[in-house]
DNA sequence: GTCTATATACAGATAGAC
DNA sequence: GTCTATCTGTATATAGAC
């Protein structure tokens, strides 16, 4: 089960075997949990043989891991931050707040984080991958910005991986957690605004240079 | 299912077989997730023969549900703000913030939050309780404390609900994903200090009030 | 590689004696 | 109320034909 988390698998060709059960494996799992799912809802879904499935994925758990591998990969490239550094700060972290949060709220980030949080225990390389991949790789992107507007002296920010952290901190506040737990139906557009500005005047007059 | 869930269950008396088994069920699912434990396992862990555990509770899913309802009686009154609001208001923040953190770290609401998300879409009212009696809760207690605070004109928080998720957001940062997802075996004292001041010095210096 | 059919195991839930 | 023993369904995984 470890042996292949380190050796990432190559995406299937679109249309082959593997793709469809892959597909129909994440739909499923994301939709239902992992415990909740039966190989023969993926085989059936995927319009496969039960023995077809076993012949590409050697087990339920492999599947899951394959699975998850794809979903990332998937989802990555969201939150590029290129044309963001010639705006204006306030400007460039509302953007960024805004793509965050839409990001953050889809519902295959949801169900994936959900997935994975799951069964965080039993895949704990799994969980490992997907934060590297997702947060971490977010973060890394925050960090780097956060350096280079600090050097260019428009705030003041001495530590710039704490302050990415807080800066997607403030964004998620209680509303992930609503949706993670299925509290909440639907975000209207009016509440993202909300609290994406609140949280780029708290973040830009936190870190305010010293006027002196 | 979802009759029960407002019913309140009165806690059983300590000792008795349903604590005895409840204490087990908590045991167990808050370790394993719902789907990999058994009714076998929770029977064999409290000590009690399958048919006297179904004799106590109807189902697999009821007894979830008495558990899950059991640990939040539990973990409740832990962020009591009393004391606190005699203390100068960085060092009540300090003070707020640092109990969130260990209350939000251990590893009981670790694995409360787990499984309750990993079946947040197969119990939903039982996702709303935790809710409720959980983040709703402190998140209230905390806005209550700030309203108060803003009256005192110390800082000036024109929406104290969304400045109370703004507080623990920043607390919360990357540390909670790491930890749910397992990355992080134990947190060092000296980095729940960190977060926790540097939180306290982003929210006083964004809510001071203008200087004029 | 793909299918149909099946082996094997274990889950949730219950019957009936005490 | 509590136990032992068991029913019944369904899950993962495989055997063997095409």
């Amino acid at each position: 089960m470890a042996e292949m988390m380190g050796v990432v698998a190559p995406s299937p060709e679109a249309g082959s075997k593997p793709a469809q059960i892959l597909e129909a494996a994440g739909k499923l799992f994301l939709e239902n949990g992992y415990g909740a799912v039966s190989m023969d809802a993926v085989a059936k879904t995927a319009n496969v043989s039960k023995a077809t499935l076993y012949a590409h994925f050697r087990s339920k758990d492999e599947l899951f891991a394959a699975m998850v591998a794809c979903e990332c990969r998937n989802q990555m490239g969201t939150l590029s931050c290129e044309q963001v550094s010639r705006l204006d700060v306030a400007d460039a972290l509302r953007l960024i707040g805004r793509r965050f949060m839409l990001m953050l709220l889809s519902s295959k980030a949801l169900a994936a984080y959900r997935v994975v949080v799951a069964e965080a225990h039993r895949f704990p390389e799994l969980a490992r991958a997907f934060y590297e991949s997702g947060p971490a790789h977010s973060h890394a992107q925050m960090a780097a910005y956060l350096r280079d507007v600090d050097r260019r002296g428009v705030l003041r920010i001495p530590d710039a991986d704490l302050a990415a952290e807080q800066f997607f901190g403030l964004l998620k506040v209680q509303i992930h957690t609503r949706f993670i737990l299925c509290i909440d139906p639907q975000l209207p557009e009016s509440e993202i605004e909300r609290v994406v500005n609140a949280a780029v005047d708290l973040f830009t007059k936190g870190y305010a240079p010293d006027p002196r």
